[in-house]
DNA sequence: GGCCAGGTTCGCT
DNA sequence: AGCGAACATGGC
């Protein structure tokens, strides 16, 4: 095993603790990703090769420094440039939340949370497929049952590396998933709607049908028309994915029942708005939406604001 | 056991 | 366009 340890230096405020932790939801661990011990670790697949990444940080919130190990069978200068890039993709060390800041100092409803999640960058998931493929299988269900099925799945069809009695997976490529057919993900737990699908993206995308990666060349109007064409991908999956994978400043799921909730009751009393009232609502935080989900949800799930929320906080 | 959960598609008006 | 149903699963 190789071993190189290199430096990252997100933009400040960054910080790392409620970045990792919101990248897991907040539980230890998410898909293949997870943050024990203040160390934030993902195991990456390039071209074939397994990649063990560690971080931790060891800066502050205005002067973040992170130090990122990474570990595998063989490295070379790129693929430690590429294996670093990806990590700050993934712990999203390049967003600028000044502006964002700024704009929402005089809200009444964001300011308070702002100021407590000071720090809180959008984390990404590393593709589009694998974004789109979580998406899915998150849909609808509870996020409880969605972690069951992840985990299953990922265990199931992920490549595996051991380290030091711990194994690490990666996430289940597309030839994987397109292999493993409507029937083998059936037992993975997966609806049939599901399963279907996953294999029908897995199987496009290994033909090359289906370039997602390209989609991020497009403005997000684009985007969310391309990928609705997709079958399995309705708006909900595409704003997902703006803020999630594309990276997008203006995202924003507006479908979604947590989102509606959270904000029902923050702002209405939690009375409910429906979805179309609940884009309405947001338009007044664009272009920064994506910046607003993500300090929403972290609200619902880091179960800081316990006053401000009326319902119970999954 | 029934109801619901971080939606989407399909088939109706 | 807009509405209701089916879809499958685990937790309460």
């Amino acid at each position: 095993m190789e071993r190189i340890v290199i430096s990252l230096r997100p933009k400040p405020p960054y910080d790392f603790d409620l970045t990792a932790s919101y990248a897991v939801y907040f539980r230890g661990c998410y898909g293949t990703e997870n943050y024990n011990d203040g160390v934030f670790r993902r195991l990456l697949e390039i071209n074939g090769n397994l990649y063990l990444i560690s971080v931790r940080s060891v800066g502050t919130m205005n002067s973040p420094n992170l130090e990122v190990e990474l570990l595998a069978d063989s490295l070379s200068s790129n693929i430690v440039n590429l294996a670093s890039q990806q990590v700050g993709w993934i712990l999203g060390i390049d967003e600028d939340l000044n502006i964002f800041y700024r704009m929402v100092a005089q809200d009444q409803t964001l300011a308070p949370i702002v100021q407590t999640l000071m720090g809180l960058h959008v984390p990404h998931t590393v593709s589009i497929y694998e974004g789109l493929i979580l998406a899915i299988l998150g849909q609808q269900i509870s996020s409880h049952v969605a972690r069951m099925l992840r985990t299953l799945l990922i265990e199931t069809y992920g490549p595996s590396l051991e380290v030091g009695g711990c194994v690490y997976r990666a996430f289940p490529p597309a030839e994987a998933l397109a292999m493993a057919s409507v029937s083998g993900l059936r037992t993975t737990k997966l609806s049939n709607r599901k399963s279907e699908y996953i294999v029908d993206i897995a199987t496009k995308v290994v033909s090359g049908e289906l370039d997602l990666e390209k989609l991020h060349d497009e403005p997000d109007l684009e985007v969310i028309r391309l990928l609705t064409t997709i079958r399995g991908v309705g708006e909900w999956t595409a704003q997902w994915l703006l803020v999630r994978s594309f990276g997008r400043s203006d995202g924003f799921p507006y479908g979604d029942l947590a989102l509606q909730r959270t904000l029902n009751s923050l702002i209405n009393g939690g009375n409910t708005f429906s979805s179309h009232q609940t884009l309405e609502y947001s338009l007044r935080w664009s272009p920064f939406r994506s910046y607003v989900t993500t300090y929403l949800f972290a609200v619902l799930r880091s179960g800081r604001f316990p006053d401000l929320l009326n319902g119970k906080s999954p």
